[in-house]
DNA sequence: GGGGCGA
DNA sequence: TCGCCCCAACGCCGG
DNA sequence: CCGGCG
């Protein structure tokens, strides 16, 4: 057992040489190390908001468990938020300083995933995700979705950042000034999903159903909802060679060289330490979603006439 | 990873 | 003392 | 209302 410092906080860390990852090595050592270093990056998606845990004790290779009630057990210095559910309440782990994100990694958490929401305001989300799922292999479909909801976007002058999620898609993020609620939110999105569907009907789909989708690419908007979550930047997934959802910039999707494990717990930092971040003015460019629906609707009838 | 519980 | 279980359930949508 | 989906 060993201990790690933060500030006054002190961790204790079990069995740092136990592999998480068995295929490349890594270990929950490595993990932590890795979550220390990205937080200053992670920092501000981190703040306020409801946290999902995915953890593996045993590895990736084991089956692991979500996690959304902090345990008992947990110090008595990590935050949790009160959040409402169907049938009462549940205290969400929310993550304020390097302490809270060394503890979880070293409870093996792997892989976070935030509300788009924060707890000062939880039916109001600050983020609306378009979640790009391919349903086969090949990456360059996902790149030119995600440009085409970049080009949708920019058409109504809606600010959009993209991120690699670390498993096969991608995200299209757009900022929000939460002065709507998940309904209107969805709305909008919807109408998007909708939009872009009708252009590129042969790469891009709506249908729910899997089998109604014959290999497109499903634009899913039904994140934007209460309670629901999509995976934080800079989050490790659980998945063969520790991959991790990166923030980009656009001109890195346009000249295709991404791929969805271009970025991993193993090769970061070289980015970190020669990029910044990409999505630096992404709080600065907050809209309002009511006014980004009804510049969509002027467009559309301006269009039709 | 760790607590609770029944055998 | 040991092995096993638990650790999320929810919200939306189309039919 | 059910079942599928994420
Ligand atoms: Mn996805
Ligand atoms: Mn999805």
């Amino acid at each position: 057992m060993s201990l790690r410092r933060y500030g006054s906080l002190t961790v204790e860390i079990s069995r740092e040489e136990k592999p998480l990852f068995p295929g490349e090595g890594i270990t929950k050592g490595d993990l932590i190390d890795y979550y220390e270093a990205v937080y200053d990056r992670m920092r501000s998606h981190l703040e306020d908001r409801p946290l999902v845990l995915r953890r593996f004790p045993d590895g990736i290779e084991k089956s692991g468990f979500y996690q959304k009630q902090a345990a008992e057990h947990f110090p008595d210095w990590i935050r949790t938020t009160r959040v409402q559910k169907q049938n009462g309440h549940q205290d969400l782990v929310v993550c304020d300083k390097k302490a809270t994100l060394a503890f979880l990694a070293d409870q093996a958490t792997i892989a976070l995933h935030g509300w788009l929401s924060r707890e000062d305001r939880p039916d109001n989300p600050d983020r609306l995700v378009v979640d790009l799922d391919p349903s086969k292999d090949g990456f360059a479909p996902v790149r030119r979705a995600a440009l085409r909801c970049r080009e949708l976007l920019d058409e109504i002058d809606v600010p959009s950042f993209v991120k690699t999620t670390g498993s096969r898609g991608l995200h299209v993020v757009v900022p929000l000034d939460r002065r709507a609620d998940f309904d209107s939110v969805r709305a909008f999105a919807r109408e998007l999903a909708g939009i872009l569907a009708e252009r590129f009907p042969d790469d891009l789909t709506i249908e729910q159903r899997k089998r109604k989708r014959r290999g497109r690419i499903y634009v899913d908007v039904g994140r934007n909802a209460y309670a629901q979550t999509a995976v934080l930047p800079y989050s490790v997934r659980a998945r063969p060679g520790a991959p991790v959802a990166v923030p980009l910039r656009w001109d890195e999707v346009e000249r295709g060289r991404i791929e969805p494990d271009s970025f991993t717990i193993g090769n970061l930092f070289r980015r970190l330490a020669r990029t910044e971040d990409p999505w630096r003015s992404f709080r600065r460019r907050r809209i309002s979603v009511t006014k980004a629906a009804r510049r969509l609707e002027n467009r559309k009838e301006e269009q039709q006439s």
